[in-house]
RNA sequence: UACUUUAUG
């Protein structure tokens, strides 16, 4: 199971759904799919853009007698948040109360990544305080997600609020954290902040990525200083990336 | 270490 499974991810990831339905057939001659062969097709579902087929999937794995776990409705949220609209959306946190599954600090990131890619500030925030009443801890996901949204807004004030709320939850901030706040900082031509976290996330032990380093260049590109792009590309090279 | 959520393009 676990290796039909595991190539059903595969092609799922390669948005070969037909190969994705012909292995799921074969599958079934010789074993029986469980809760993880079911959130794999409706990821596959979700990233071929049919948003169907996912509900369909669901309909599915109930008929098997196969329990819809966290997992499953999670899956589910996203699709509806980046595919759908937000009755289904809700429809689907209504299910997930019906069937007994708890909300999970998962849930909530997605919710506010939702509310976040609509710029829907007011929700988002919403969702942080529900998260709280559940006794839901905010992880690094969470704050990441609202410092995207933050710094969308170019509303920095909230954005440093929240970097604050981080390091006081105790949660260290991750590359991606970095990243988003470095970002917001240079769009709003506050390059001294930018460059002095550069510093500290240095300190903090915390490594460039690949997604740090094109929004460097990017940000540097767009504001025509071709000599800090080369040398961000210099310090790619000595951090082990490949250039394209 | 089989499945879900965040940043650049």
């Amino acid at each position: 199971v676990i290796v039909y499974t595991t190539l059903l991810y595969v092609l799922g990831k390669a948005r070969d759904l037909k190969a994705v339905e012909f292995i799921f057939e074969e599958m079934k001659k010789e074993c029986r799919p469980n809760v993880y062969t079911y959130n794999t097709m409706i990821l596959a579902c979700r990233r071929a853009n049919m948003v169907g087929e996912a509900k369909i999937w669901l309909q599915k794995m109930k008929e098997d007698g196969v329990q819809p776990n966290i997992v499953t409705f999670n899956s589910l949220i996203d699709i509806y948040g980046k595919l759908g609209t937000v009755e289904e959306l809700k429809m689907v946190k209504r299910e997930m109360e019906v069937s007994g599954v708890q909300p999970d600090v998962v849930t909530f990131n997605t919710l506010i990544a939702f509310y976040g890619r609509h710029k829907m500030v007011e929700e988002a925030e919403a969702v942080q305080r529900e998260m709280e009443v559940a006794g839901v801890q905010a992880d690094i996901m969470t704050f990441n997600s609202l410092l995207s949204l933050y710094g969308k807004q170019g509303m920095v004030d909230k954005a440093e609020m929240t970097w604050e709320k981080m390091v006081m939850a105790g949660c260290k901030p991750d590359t991606t954290a970095f990243t988003l706040l470095m970002s917001l900082y240079k769009k709003h031509g506050m390059v001294e902040k930018a460059e002095a976290l550069q510093k500290n996330m240095l300190r903090a032990g915390v490594q460039p990525n690949i997604v740090t380093f094109n929004m460097l260049i990017d940000s540097y590109g767009k504001s025509g200083m071709v000599e800090k792009v080369k040398s961000v590309q210099e310090e790619m090279e000595m951090a082990g990336f490949v250039q394209e």
